[in-house]
DNA sequence: CTGACTTATGACACCGATGTCATGACACCG
DNA sequence: CGGTGTCATGACATCGGTGTCATAAGTCAG
């Protein structure tokens, strides 16, 4: 193999030197290189420095696709991502809470020495399945699914020997899964907006078929009778009874809040952008935000919560934490850890008033 | 090899069926097998029946690691994505120009059966070094650098014969890039602005220290000039002017535009976040958009220019065609194409309004 | 009917690491 | 001084595919 050195370059057309090439110019054996690169039996300074050194000038790699196969480990953890929705286009915006989930995974993942690799079906279900294939094929070590909104999914079988943790997602096979805690986020949002003094409050929902819809108006309901306040049906409104955004219905459910006997003095909306779309239409009717009504959101798409003025008082969803856990999970079941949860992980946030 | 098969998967502690199984099942030998596989050379019906057979009863999955050891072709794209930059909180908004050009590469580079394996710097400059040596030793065939914002970057050596591309960012030592065409994009913004009758328009930028701002008053002043209206430095300011995004900052730089002599007709913002809290500052002013005023927004946040009430007229930065560039460059570098583009591409995008 | 060709398949080496075992050189201890 | 470890290193097989070449069976022209 010809191998053309300049200034410690190699340029040689793409071919890579191997662990030969590295033993060979050291003047050692491939297995005493190999000892040097892991670091697994002791090997004499003199050796080692002249190994190094050839190393450099080589700018040796070794190659993932050898050492795996030997050990039989890849190092590799698989990520799927993308919305799976018959839907087009569900009321909430696409793509971000995946952002923030995957770094979070990323961050314990890249900690541990593995790899993450990342494939996005770009809201096709139908691709979810030749993914899993791709990743099998380079043998990962474990599979994450990452869906978009909170949702029930049915993923196609995973071989054993794969640990799969679904995130954002569950289904009706019992696979470990990690949750955001609707119930609770949503309860100690209302805590909260009832400890600034509103007795009073609507709450302008996602689409009923959410899964998360129902579980915060339950929180909604725990932190009114925590409190002891009277729940009132007429201010829980789905403001899009089934998927279309029209604007006009948003206008029209604010409408009936406020044109209530007792109109409420807050309005807790499904999400941030719900929020966004409520401040234009207040002040389109002079409504003053906060001083006439005060709004607070859900989800806290920074850009948004951050940007309104006055700032929009929202409620974390714990994305990146939720990450976090779901790689520690899947860690541990790689690791052959028995602790088997039955139950998903519900994760929660603070709020950010 | 002990195998226990139920019902169609393979339940075995993990241990993947090898084409070595697959073989002695169909009672053909490895070679075979491969030929099924790969379709690379006839296999008379009966043989391939009985081979796919053994394939889908053992759950076989082909060895990536064997394959690309083998055929020195890994079929792996890497891409790192994640800002650099030594400021904490840049202008705009982060991750959402990201998510957008890499699933325009993506779109690419999974129609040629090719892997993309994504890496998250998480800001810090620091790892990038190490992500690209990760990839080395994957072997991939070609990478992919994707910078959160329009910027100059500096990244370590890569060795030859793995072409790199950056995206949304460029170097001095002539790597292929693909970049926004900033300038034609704020020209075509203010030609419309324009068109729809101002004569006034105010420019609102980002920060001077960004790459993109003096492009788009380059863009800003070409418009002008076509139309024939004279440039009033007093309609540029750069509100925020070294990074601190105080909010009365931009609220001065407002009131400075208002009380000129012959004051704007229409606002033109550095990026869609600004035009969002220029909203609000004009609104709490009493101001009413678009009756009093007009505003002009940059970068099409979706859930931003879509969700403000009136809409937003914005124009749209070319994230994914960007991608799609991307990848569609790197391709043609990795399969050796000697179209080598001495300067960047830019790609520019349809004002919305 | 036979030689030249095509078709379908198998034997074997090889890609680049590393696990296993063997070996030579010392050091230490009785 | 000889036996017994420990240390540093090397030889060799192996992981799971595929490239190369060989070969048996079938096809066809003369």
């Amino acid at each position: 193999m010809t191998q053309i050195i300049c200034g410690g370059m190699v340029a040689n057309g793409g071919i890579m030197a191997t662990i030969y090439d590295v033993a060979r110019i050291a003047g050692v054996s491939p297995k005493t290189v190999s000892r040097v690169l892991n670091g697994d039996a002791p090997v004499k300074k003199h050796t080692r420095d002249a190994i190094n050194a050839a190393i450099a000038d080589l700018g040796y790699v070794p190659s993932s696709a050898a050492r795996s196969m030997r050990s039989n480990k890849s190092g590799l953890i698989g990520l799927i991502t993308g919305a799976i929705s018959t839907k087009p286009e569900p009321l909430e915006p696409q793509g971000l809470p995946d952002l923030f989930i995957v770094q979070g995974i990323q961050r314990v993942i890249g900690a541990t020495g593995k790899t993450l690799m990342i494939a996005d079906t770009g809201g096709r279900f139908d691709k979810v399945a030749p993914l899993i294939n791709t990743f099998l094929q380079h043998r990962v070590e474990g599979l994450i699914y990452v869906a978009e909104y909170h949702q029930s999914v049915t993923l196609p079988p995973v071989p054993a020997g794969h640990p799969l943790v679904l995130v954002n997602c569950f289904d009706d096979i019992g696979t470990p899964a990690i949750l955001p805690d609707d119930r609770r986020c949503q309860r100690d949002l209302v805590a909260q907006v009832i400890k600034n003094g509103h007795r009073r409050i609507g709450h302008l929902t996602l689409l009923k078929s959410q899964t998360a819809t129902a579980l915060r108006i339950d929180g909604y309901k725990d932190a009114l009778a925590e409190a002891g306040i009277g729940f009132d049906p007429a201010l829980v409104i789905t403001p899009y009874p089934d998927g279309g955004m029209d604007s006009q219905l948003l206008w029209d459910a604010i409408d009936r809040l406020l044109t209530l006997p007792q109109p409420p003095t807050v309005l807790a909306c499904g999400n941030d952008e719900m929020a966004m779309r409520v401040y234009g239409i207040l002040r389109t009717w002079g409504i003053k935000v906060p001083e006439d009504i005060s709004i607070a959101g859900f989800d806290n798409y920074r850009v948004i919560a951050e940007t309104l003025y006055p700032p929009l008082s929202t409620v974390d969803l714990p994305y990146a934490a939720m990450g976090v856990r779901a790689a520690e999970l899947l860690l541990s079941l790689i690791n052959g850890d028995p602790e088997i949860p039955t139950a998903p992980a519900l994760v929660s946030g603070p709020v950010c008033w």
